[in-house]
DNA sequence: ATCGTTCGCGAACAGTGTTCCCGAATGGGT
DNA sequence: ACCCATTCGGGAACACTGTTCGCGAACGAT
């Protein structure tokens, strides 16, 4: 009878009463071994067969507690949201919502998949109306209308996890690949301003959690005044 | 004898002298029918296969003009760049920002997996550091240091991609489910502040171009100082 | 005509997400 | 105690995917 109920997110497809043979794992404990196996190998390696191969069970199983592999994302995603220790709104606006990019760059420094995960498919789950609603909390004073802020609210959380990316990536090997090719475009001759750019100081610069807040912080005062 | 050269971008491994048989097609050739491809059905339509088919030969003679699917889609990423219309610089540096990013938005509309590859990898090709060229010739007069201004680039590349991509996202289907879960969130009583601002006027507000100018140079203001 | 080299690409490999369909397990109703 | 609707677990299969191997064909230079 409920042919055309995909469009209904996850969240809202829980689990129906206690009828028929009882469920040996929850969606959570699925949830977690994809977190864990993401953690470990990556987000590529989250494949169903693996995450199955985690729990002991077999891969249909999984299609039991999740929909898609895609639903599967959403919910880890929206678990790690669960990590912010959201303190009770009060002060300045700005060190409210500065405090929510500290905390959202750190989970995502320990969860190296997140990133992606949140510039690609930025949806709103449980724990992601939570860390919305506490923002608007802490601008309820502030003068700017309801799409102002929620448009601050895209922005930040894209701009933590585009920022985490590229802190990540220069930790890793990938970043080497394009300082190869720049080099190599700057000796070619043309780019005036390049050259003289790159002839500076080094591109990677230390403090980068300092670094991230005062380039945050600049951002969030462009967009909604100054505190 | 050469092992390990996988750590050389794409753009360096380019074609070698003219002996032996001569190819049939060219790496631009491949390269515009995944474009072709990925506007027609979108990114995860360009297999190596159906790329092949749209050139009329096999997968396999794909590797003799790209070393792997991920080159392929720097390979769009960049050729896509090509369609910046850059101005020569001159007049106030906000201004010339703006510019860039209006022409951003205006190619990521047009294709519409650009956004997601943005975001996810960010590479600069020949074109990409054309526009880095441009943006620095741009900066010139200001007085802010190199990795301020490098910054300034990734931050405003990274901002278009994102705004794009959710202006796609309210467009099609996408958006719905959010607003379903999120109207469900509400009614369940919780979220004092997020009802309020629900209640309010409608989420998706008239003329994005505006806006989206609007934004961007609030952003770039607070970066960079006022202009 | 021969040789070194490159190209095209069918076939195969190891993986992927997902669906089908089965037998097994369960708990409520009688 | 039995039945039976209902759910769960999961092997097998399908339609794909990216990538490698290796062979025959095509060329430029000698």
């Amino acid at each position: 009878m409920d042919a055309g109920e995909q469009t209904v997110p996850v969240w809202l497809r829980e689990r129906r009463a206690g009828v028929g043979r009882p469920a040996e794992r929850s969606r959570a404990e699925v949830t977690a071994a994809a977190i864990t196996l993401a953690d470990r190998e990556g987000l590529a390696a989250v494949s169903m067969r693996r995450v199955a191969a985690q729990l002991g069970t077999g891969a249909a199983s999984l299609y039991r507690y999740v929909a898609s592999r895609d639903d599967l994302l959403d919910l880890m995603a929206d678990e790690v949201a669960a990590g912010y220790n959201l303190p009770t709104p009060g002060g300045p606006w700005l060190t409210g919502l500065l405090e929510v990019c500290r905390q959202g760059r750190e989970l995502m420094l320990r969860h190296r998949w997140l990133p992606e995960l949140v510039l690609t498919r930025p949806t709103l789950g449980p724990h992601g109306v939570d860390l919305l609603e506490h923002v608007l909390a802490v601008l309820a004073e502030h003068p700017a209308d309801t799409a102002h802020k929620m448009e601050a609210f895209a922005i930040m959380n894209t701009l933590t996890a585009a920022l985490a990316l590229n802190e990540l990536s220069t930790t890793s090997g990938t970043r080497h690949r394009q300082g190869a090719y720049l080099a190599h475009a700057v000796a070619a001759g043309q780019h005036r301003h390049l050259a003289a750019a790159l002839a500076g100081a080094s591109l990677v610069p230390a403090a980068p959690a300092e670094r991230f807040e005062d380039t945050l912080s600049k951002i969030l005062t462009g967009l909604l005044g100054a505190a």
